[in-house]
DNA sequence: CTGAAAGCGCTAACAT
DNA sequence: ATGTTAGCGCTTTCAG
């Protein structure tokens, strides 16, 4: 193993260019500080020579601001996430910025990264994890650029919200031109907030077109969950039946039990799922889904994390319409 | 919007306990530095009046660690990084460090990278972009913690690799049992090393098994890629024809295509995927794959990441090996 | 065991 | 326009 190679500093870029560890400073700082051209070509080539790059650490000793954002989580996996993250990486890098990935199992880490140190130093915090709520976010982040993503908010802070009901209406309007009389509603987790949020837009609009809710049953988003939990259940008549899941890997569970037991809920194309990802038209998949646009949902936290200043309250909390995709 | 909080320092826990800065920093290192016991105690308790949490940036800029570990990734979109990344993160949380997520997109986004102070940093790297030579680490990273894991090495740096022989192997022969005779291959990125590597181990077994490489087709690992390609394709035999893919999205497509067209190879049962995604065998889709322990890479990654000198060469290249995986 | 002091690499205020 | 200097918050000698 080679021995750790010795990391250039700003001052050894100053002794090359035979300047003062200021005028390197100057010259590097990208601002457009005061500084005589023809030394400050020198000074880059200097450093360009040395591979100098500014040690961050330093900086943001110095300064205010430390680079990093933190991406808040419970976990990555859910199937909607797939692209999300990958544009949102992209888009923190784009602002210069580092995105740091913080994640929480359960309450019980809240405490854990309450001991982390990057935790409290960061520019900004993403937060997507529905563990957090918007009261504690202080106590958590040393900065007032808290976004929460996770259908909480608070006055004070920042949030970016989905509007779900949008898309809600349009599903439940759907199945009722499929002669939908009477739906089962398959949900993520009971505690999360935003989930109650949904079922709460379900039922009602399911009131609106006479649809009866004849049983919410709570999985974990996940495939798995939504099938055993399916495989249990009979029904003794689906002519008029019709599910509705929160996310489309449970769409893709119900689509899937449905095949072999009630074929027909397939071909009525009765079975609803939600997050629009790629899979919902997927030549062995074929079922409507709410989505949103996640470009334009990036576009609206980069909004949040570009200005400096909020007057309005309004301007603090921004929102996201969902949409119906009707296959 | 508040004002930013001051963030409490050393200074203010040493003024509060009446002690001396060096002092209370020896008591909140947790590295049983001398300090008298009650001292300590009155330390703590004022750390945990003021909230305070020591900044990694001061102790980064004494100490030579930083606490921060590199991913880099082309993207993490691939459905076969869904738990990988997940867990990935977990692990290097356990260990005390932070993921630092940086993406690559093209070989330009190296030069953007080197100019990324954080970068260079870092107190390991973990390479899954093959756009990063071995050879290059160095200048990009000043550590030798650098992990190679897409596939390439150099004699003196550190890697895990994916044995996939074996899987691959073990699916040529599961096809020859299945009398697949001639096979079309849909392949991922021609550029990649790693699938140059596959591709050949691919056609060493079929010539063992006599099976004849009819057609070999570079999409992206997608399954719209891998759909695209097939639905311009017309076979006038298929009766023993296999299909091999680099990808559990790119078999998805295949699967779907034939749905309609050629049926017989889902029934026979000759369509064969890679990562072993859930997606393999969710009701919609049922074919083999190929694929390795997710836990058993990051275990030997922890290995590598643990592990302060490495006598051996045997020792820095660690190897993991996949499984085929028959439904 | 304890505190004073140096210094990690950098930037900004200040004086020239 | 340039260099000198102070200091960000921390850990670690080094004396006592």
């Amino acid at each position: 193993m080679r021995t750790k190679p010795a990391v250039p500093t700003l001052d050894d870029v100053a002794k090359l260019a035979g300047v003062s560890k200021s005028a390197a400073s100057r010259a590097l700082s990208g601002k457009n500080r005061p500084i005589a051209s023809d030394k400050k070509a020198r000074i880059l080539q200097a450093a360009e020579e040395l591979g100098y790059v500014a040690n961050p650490f330093a900086q943001s000793l110095r300064e205010s601001s430390t680079g990093l954002v933190a991406i808040v989580v419970n976990h990555i996996a859910d199937l909607s996430d797939l692209t999300l993250f990958d544009s949102l990486i992209q888009a923190i890098q784009s602002l210069g910025k580092q995105a740091l990935f913080i994640r929480l199992r359960s309450e019980d880490d809240i405490a854990e990264i309450k001991r982390n140190p990057f935790v409290h130093r960061v520019d900004a915090a993403l937060i997507f994890s529905d563990l957090i709520e918007p009261e504690e976010a202080p106590t958590l982040f040393f900065t007032d650029k808290v976004i929460m993503l996770n259908g909480k908010k608070a006055d004070t802070g920042l949030s970016v919200t989905i509007n779900e009901e949008l898309g809600i209406e349009k599903a439940v309007a759907c199945a009722n031109h499929h002669h939908v009389t009477k739906a089962i509603l398959l949900c993520g987790r009971k505690t999360s907030v935003t989930e109650r949020q949904r079922i709460e837009s379900y039922h009602k609009f399911m009131e609106c077109f006479n649809i009866d809710s004849i049983h919410v049953a709570f999985c974990d988003y996940s495939y798995e969950s939504a099938f055993n939990h399916l495989q249990n259940q009979t029904y003794s008549d689906t002519s008029n039946l019709g599910i509705f899941c929160t996310s489309d890997a449970m769409a893709m569970a119900a689509v899937d039990f449905s095949r072999s037991k009630y074929p027909e809920l397939i071909q009525r194309k009765v079975i609803y799922g939600f997050d629009n990802t790629p899979f919902s038209q997927m030549g062995g998949y074929c079922f409507s889904t709410i989505g949103y646009s996640k470009d334009e949902f990036i576009e609206m936290i980069l909004k949040l994390l570009n200005k400096k200043t909020f007057k309005q309250t309004r301007s603090r909390h921004l929102s996201v319409d969902t949409e119906f995709y009707e296959r």
